[in-house]
DNA sequence: AGCTTTAGTTCATTGCTTGAACTATATGAG
DNA sequence: CTCATATAGTTCAAGCAATGAACTAAAGCT
């Protein structure tokens, strides 16, 4: 049976439709078609219109609001052979939105502009380790304030931000549940005082997630679905549906790291017993193959981590066997659950995947035959700061779906 | 930060909005206020009005389109004490659909009006284990008939249907892909052959999604985000968050029956290794309670397992403990990976429950703790006609939510 | 120079929601 | 019995948005 679905559906609740909310989707609809347009290509409202499906004549007027909003710029001229020059259209790399990151080992921020363009970035060490929020956030407000004022010597002009934490997190409230890593429970960050009078406010993300947006955003594949498996500390999760990311009704799905891989394993630092993180997580497998990881830095471990395995030193060799069957029983049980059939490996996971890929597939070959095709395991095309450029990425969408926002 | 959905929002990818789009929209915002109204009370235009934010000048036109279109129906008075009484509105309860189920032992149809109540239900015995399509769908054509015409007598006209089959399905092709228990795999259904002339068709279901479909309209909780999890010959599931069923990017997701549960299990008739199924399912059960399925019919096997379990027969109350068992540890991963927090157990769970209610709890505490409060986990309040209802259910509902479809 | 082609704008028309004014119909008080 | 009041529902001018046709603008080709 046919069940097309409108091009503006109201939600099932309760908001009236008026006409000014179409205007708002067609303001969406038209910058997005100028947002996807690879960068360098700049679209004519001509172009606009023919993709779009609107008349040349909405076009023109829906151009108009987006340029007086600042949020497009003409950009000379578009030869297109015969005829009148089209006028190039982009997003106005003069706007720009700022990625913020604490983690373990260091806080940092970045500005990126409109385009996609990174223009500042600053990554400062800092031991976050079992830390009060109150002064982080206050350094990095600090290191946020002097990255906006470099943005600001390039007459770019900051919107807005968005901050990862490692940790569960309400992102409509500002509230940071809990990140062990950091030894944060229950706290109410002041994310406003980051970016003071900036228009767009900062939005607050988990960590995983901001990195499974930057991974949507730069796959060379383009894919629209896909798991994103974040192996730091701990092992988090995204999960981008329909190039969205798909939180759940508690607003923490993808929590991949504590799917229960051996029903006799050990107990987990979540309470639960056999997770996945207990196997595969970076603490776990140091141990397991016999890396001491208390005294040196994580980095350190993972460099000798490495060196064992090159080795081919046979407990570090089974160490990440084992950890890459046990990460194939938690990507089958996945797959099942929420039927995606595509993984992008992160963290140390990316750093290992030469010698977990082989037991992996094998792994997912014995729990969930056909589910994955071999070419649906991938490794990040992002790398270390995906999580500060997946919250910068977010935010910039955010505003794209939603252009009003920034009218007069 | 603030993020206010809008309103009316259109879709991230491609269709231009126009003011006609506004009316669909809040044509289904009315009708769906309609709809939303407990049954005995009829909502009054003005009623309407407050309810859905619009104006009383818009809700009379909009009411008019609905009535002219017969989805909707005015009926007698309404005093409000003081005043000039309003003209109560409701579904028009003579339209209707058609649910319809093809199972391992029986074919079904019933007819149930726009207001939910059921007008006619037949339930027709027949063996569709290594069946083959085309006489089944041809046998279900003359009971959809039958029950047609039954209906046609009292008056009431049938504008669609939907069918749930036990098995993997492509409901926008109206294709199954395999359903082990019938023997069918990858075959085009006829599917507007079941109702001819039927303005809105019929769609195609799973039956565990369409059971849990029943069950989010007929949960005294009203609870908008549960997994449904149905037992019966193989274990299937049904995902409903925020009221809407979740099918995730293949539009399989839910089947719980293949999680992963013991990595060193048995096989799986899924090709699979260790999954749910193969502890829980009810032939896995019988056999490992030590009951004979193979002769006898499945409900003679149930029947024996609960006068064993009654008996307090050792072998039989090792099986179902050792299914709650798992089914915890499935329901654990899918919890963190959907973070939903609330099942319900159908099919032979619902009849176990008392038995499994013990054990699973006990499970879920083991490896995800704090996931699932107890109340959480809750039995079926459809009971057997769960598919049936729901298929219906569902053709209802995407009727309210998309009226035009039905208009001149 | 003139024709053709493409880009972009202007404008009357249509459709929708809105809000105010108006009509319709009930209850209750004097 | 009549009038005041309250609530339901309709009518209508106004505002806004997309549309499509007509028009202007600016290039290349002959």
């Amino acid at each position: 049976m046919v069940m097309p679905a409108p091009a503006v559906a109201g939600p099932g609740g309760t908001a009236p439709g008026s006409v000014g909310d179409v205007r708002r989707s067609n303001l969406a609809l038209v910058l997005g078609a100028i947002a996807d347009f690879p960068p360098g290509a700049h679209p004519s409202r001509a172009q606009l219109a023919a993709v779009t499906g609107l008349t040349k004549a909405s076009v023109s007027s829906l151009v108009l609001d987006l340029l007086d909003a600042g949020i497009v710029r003409e950009i000379g001229l578009n030869p297109q052979g015969r005829g009148r020059p089209g006028v190039g259209l982009e997003l106005n790399p003069g706007r720009a939105v700022m990625g913020m990151e604490v983690n373990v080992d260091y806080i940092a921020a970045a500005v990126v502009d409109l385009a996609g363009g990174v223009l500042v970035r600053e990554v400062q060490d800092r031991d976050n380790r079992k830390s009060v929020d109150g002064p982080v956030m206050a350094a990095l407000g600090v290191l946020a304030a002097r990255v906006r004022s470099l943005a600001g010597e390039k007459g770019v002009e900051v919107l807005g931000g968005g901050l990862a934490v490692p940790g569960l997190v309400d992102p409509s409230t500002g509230r940071v549940l809990t990140a062990p890593n950091l030894g944060w429970a229950g706290v109410d960050l002041d994310l406003a005082a980051l970016l003071p009078e900036a228009p767009l406010g900062v939005a607050l993300f988990n960590e995983a997630n901001a990195a499974a947006l930057a991974e949507l955003r730069h796959r060379p594949d383009g894919a629209s679905d896909f798991l994103f498996v974040s192996g730091e500390v701990g092992v988090g999760g995204g999960l981008v549906i329909g190039s969205e990311l798909f939180t759940g009704p508690g607003g923490h799905a993808g929590e991949v790291g504590h799917i229960v891989v051996d029903p006799d394993g050990g107990r987990c630092s979540c309470g639960g017993t056999g997770c996945l993180e207990t196997v595969a997580g970076q603490d776990a497998m140091f141990e397991a193959a016999g890396i001491g990881s208390g005294g040196n830095s994580r980095s350190a471990a993972m460099a000798k981590l490495l060196q064992a395995l090159d080795a081919g030193q046979p407990g570090a060799l089974a160490a990440v066997e084992r950890a890459g069957r046990c990460l194939g029983i938690a990507l089958a049980s996945t797959a099942r659950v929420v039927n995606i059939a595509s993984v992008v490996l992160g963290g140390h996971f990316a750093v290992l995947e030469p010698w977990l890929r082989g037991p992996l597939l094998e792994s997912l070959q014995t729990y969930a035959p056909g589910m994955y095709a071999a070419g649906q395991v991938s490794v990040s095309a992002v790398g270390e700061s995906g999580a500060l450029l997946g919250a910068a990425g977010s935010v910039i969408r955010s505003l794209v779906e939603a252009p009003h926002r920034l009218q007069a």
